[in-house]
DNA sequence: TCTCAACTGCGTCTT
DNA sequence: GCAGTTGAGA
């Protein structure tokens, strides 16, 4: 079958028009990746055109990759020579070959939001302003938007009105802070995530042969997600497209969430306004959801007045009601969802990865992960840590970004005193100031201490320990450009001490880190081998004279910045997917539960002032909603713990949007058992109410094969320690502690929560008797034995 | 300079 | 409920 044959005739007529300007407005689940991937294969196969001059811009890098695999089966190899990615990952690439023209080194580091508001907070210490009226996190929002409005530091200095702005709003030196931050960032050879854009803008503007070049080298370009580009992003796609205006962009206005990122629909008008001559194409028919869900969902979005009204419609099943669940409290919602993600499970033969819960923010993840952890559901939180984010993986990242960009003011600030050099706070405290004062690096001041008299205030000991630090670096750097990345990467980590220091530690948490960077070496070896990178790129290494190729540290390091847990793949992982809405934009689920839909929650509380902001809360509903293929469930509670407190909560006023006729409320059955532990029902309440015909003992039955499957992850210490506590939930129908008396010091007990531990003090007398007890991937904790209960454990086994 | 304990402040979504 | 900060003491 020609693979024209296998599109719709709406979609076939948009992946055939291949030349000028078009956009594609693709309703919810009616195939928008599918065109997106055969229009470019289209491109060519019927035309020819090199993948080299396709550029297609995704929202994820998980998005590109997938859709390049999708391609390669369409189109061939060569598909791995398009030019594919985020926004911000493709730019930096370019922005690697052409740095040099705005003056940074092609080597720059990329900092990501902690770098960012790290350096703020120094900048803002340093000119004494009060960090609660200049928050860093919030001057970086600010400087965000501007960035994301094409206005730079000294634009903003100049502009009458926004600087009226910040005067009224008691923050008059937010131009300044702008104006250091950036400053400071191109000192250090730094590059924020904005900067990738903003600097891509810079080059196309200031450079008539850089934009030249570029304007050649893309023929055909396409946005993915148009409704989620900011200003800036879509100034430098038009800038890109502006020779051929072969520019195709695929979006839905009902699904534009990201506002708050400075992103904005307006992209949708101003696009039908800058090219006329658009043709627009309408995907309408969902192939995804069932009848049932996606008429719920058109009559979620014809509550927002401002919508391009489209009709979604489906051939699909009728499929099952939408089913609404309330819960007395978060954990009792927990509890719903889990058993009731149990029963799906048992009665129609489904796999974990069948399921996904959906929550508005990361916070409510923890009730959902009790109460599956109860059950031995496995389960994979996204949007959590990602193993490039943890501490210490960071903090070998950036010894590499130190050595590879010996200016970057972050990585150094982080590493200096890691290990312990006696190297402390106040010391490069001092350091800091010196190199803004010069208007240098602090590499800078450290590397030419006779050049900055701030040197001298130092005693010839941390002179010479600084000494020290400066030829550690600097020998390492010399090999940069020598050595591959694997034997650099290994260099560093043993000639830093870091890999002795993690080696030493023989806690839980340090055997972790090791292992962790022995994760990362791992990787990078990899990498060195086979080329294979967490982040695709098209250039992966440089030839050398022999014609092999060299992967180099600074390659693999290019685009980890920009790497995020969404893009990690588990495809082969069963197990139930836990993110928030936003996450997941663009995936799809046969069973998805949608929890915490209550007023304040979702919506959220800080956006109900706004008809604006509500709207992208409901647009943002459906969103969820449209993620689910055959059957969806809403969840809310009647009260939920806020920072510790009980609060009670009302139903969401979005539950009164969804048509009622496609709703049916079930009933959870609640008995007093219901109760202990607050929405924790034993395991008997569970027997009785949800499973009286299922195996009494579900659990049990599936603990062995469901935690076998759990590879130990060493990334992932979170990972270690639901491991622990499933162990001990398996067998904790109903927890009863020992007498506080017999616990003794070396005895192997069991912990509800912390699961299995080890005894190493006891304290005090009884009734006050304190504990201290080691448990396995949380550490040591100290117990008060009148209120924890542990149980002492038999030899099993 | 480092470590530990008490304390504060707070809160969205993310490349 | 927790992370990040501050202050005291070694």
């Amino acid at each position: 079958m020609h693979y024209l044959e296998e599109l719709n005739e709406a979609q076939r007529k948009a992946v055939e028009c291949l030349d000028g300007p078009v956009m594609i407005i693709a309703g919810a689940g009616s195939g928008k990746t599918r065109v997106l991937t055969y229009r470019i294969a289209h491109l060519m196969r019927s035309r020819s055109v090199d993948a080299f001059n396709i550029l297609a811009l995704t929202f994820t890098n998980k998005a590109a990759r997938e859709m390049r695999e999708r391609i390669a089966v369409l189109a061939g190899d060569e598909a791995r020579n398009l030019w594919m990615g985020t926004f911000h990952s493709v730019f930096a690439r370019v922005l690697r070959v052409e740095a040099e023209k705005l003056g940074y080194p092609s080597n720059f580091s990329i900092y990501d939001t902690d770098d960012s508001r790290s350096l703020l907070k120094d900048i803002i210490k340093e000119h004494n302003l009060d960090d609660k009226l200049y928050r860093p996190d919030m001057v970086h929002n600010r400087i965000s938007g501007a960035k994301n409005n094409l206005i730079s530091a000294d634009e903003y200095l100049a502009n009458s009105e926004i600087m009226m702005q910040d005067t009224e709003a008691g923050r008059p030196k937010m131009g300044y802070l702008y104006k250091f931050y950036t400053q400071r960032c191109f000192k250090a050879a730094g590059m924020d995530f904005d900067d990738l854009l903003f600097n891509m803008y810079r080059l196309l503007e200031k450079f008539p042969d850089a934009l030249y070049k570029y304007q050649h080298k893309f023929h055909y370009l396409m946005v993915d997600e148009f409704q989620d580009t900011n200003p800036l992003q879509y100034v430098i796609v038009k800038k890109l497209a502006a020779l051929n205006e072969n520019i195709s962009v695929v979006g839905d206005d009902a699904q534009s969430i990201y506002a708050f990122r400075g992103a904005t629909i307006k992209n949708i008008l101003t696009f039908r306004n800058d090219y006329p001559d658009v043709q627009i194409f309408k995907l309408e028919q969902n192939y995804r959801s069932t009848k049932m869900i996606v008429s719920a969902a058109n009559s979620i979005i014809r509550h927002n007045k401002d919508q391009h009204p489209k009709e979604v419609w489906t051939n699909n099943d009728t499929g099952n009601k939408i089913r609404l669940l309330r819960a007395l409290t978060d954990n009792e919602e927990g509890n719903n969802v889990a058993h009731s993600i149990f029963e799906e499970k048992i009665n129609n033969q489904l796999h974990n990865r069948d399921f996904a819960i959906l929550y508005r923010t990361n916070a409510q993840s923890r009730a959902m992960e009790e109460a599956l952890r109860k059950l031995n559901i496995p389960y994979r939180i996204y949007g959590g840590l990602s193993f490039y984010k943890r501490k210490e993986i960071k903090d070998m990242l950036s010894y590499f970004r130190l050595v590879i960009n010996n200016n970057d003011e972050e990585a150094l600030k982080r590493i200096i005193n890691i290990p312990a050099r006696g190297i402390g706070k106040s010391t490069v405290d001092k350091l800091v100031v010196a190199a803004a004062d010069a208007d240098v690096s602090v590499w800078n001041v450290i590397s030419e201490p006779e050049k900055f008299s701030a040197m001298m205030q130092f005693n010839s000991g941390i002179r010479s320990k600084l000494n020290d630090f400066m030829n550690l670096i600097r020998s390492l750097s010399v090999k940069v450009p020598l050595l591959n990345a694997y034997d650099l990467a290994s260099s560093i980590a043993s000639s830093s001490g870091l890999l002795k220091e993690f080696y030493d530690d023989k806690t839980p948490e340090g055997m972790n880190r090791y292992e962790n960077i022995q994760e990362l070496l791992n990787a990078i070896k990899e990498f060195t081998v086979s080329g294979k990178s967490p982040v695709p790129a098209p250039e992966q290494g440089l030839q050398n004279e022999l014609g092999e190729t060299v992967r180099t540290l600074p390659i693999f390091m290019q685009d980890i910045a920009l790497f995020t847990d969404a893009d990690e793949d588990d495809k082969d992982d069963d197990k139930v997917s836990l993110m928030t809405v936003h996450s997941a934009k663009g995936l799809e689920f046969p069973h998805v539960y949608i929890v915490g839909l209550e007023e304040n929650m979702f919506p959220s509380a800080w956006m109900l002032d706004d008809r604006a902001d509500l709207e992208e809360e409901r647009r943002l509903f459906y969103v969820a909603v449209t993620r689910a293929e055959t059957k969806l469930t809403l969840s809310y509670a009647e009260s939920r713990y806020r920072w510790g407190k009980l609060i009670s909560c009302e139903p969401s006023r979005f539950l009164n949007e969804v048509d009622a006729q496609c709703l049916e409320a079930v009933a959870i059955k609640r008995n007093a058992f219901a109760f202990n532990n607050f929405g924790s029902p034993s395991f008997e309440d569970r027997g009785r109410t949800q499973y009286s015909t299922a195996n009494s003992r579900p659990q049990n039955g599936k603990r062995k094969t469901e935690t076998s499957n759990q590879k130990p992850q060493p990334q992932n210490p979170q990972h270690l320690k639901r491991i622990s506590a499933l162990k001990n939930t398996a067998n904790a129908n109903s927890f009863t502690g020992d007498d506080a008396r017999e616990i003794q010091v070396g005895m192997d007990v069991e912990h509800q929560r912390f699961g299995d531990g080890k005894v190493m003090l006891i304290e005090g007398n009884y009734p006050d008797i304190k504990a201290t007890v080691f448990f396995q991937g949380m550490g040591h904790k100290q117990l008060l034995l009148r209120f924890a209960k542990l149980k002492i454990k038999k030899d099993r086994d």
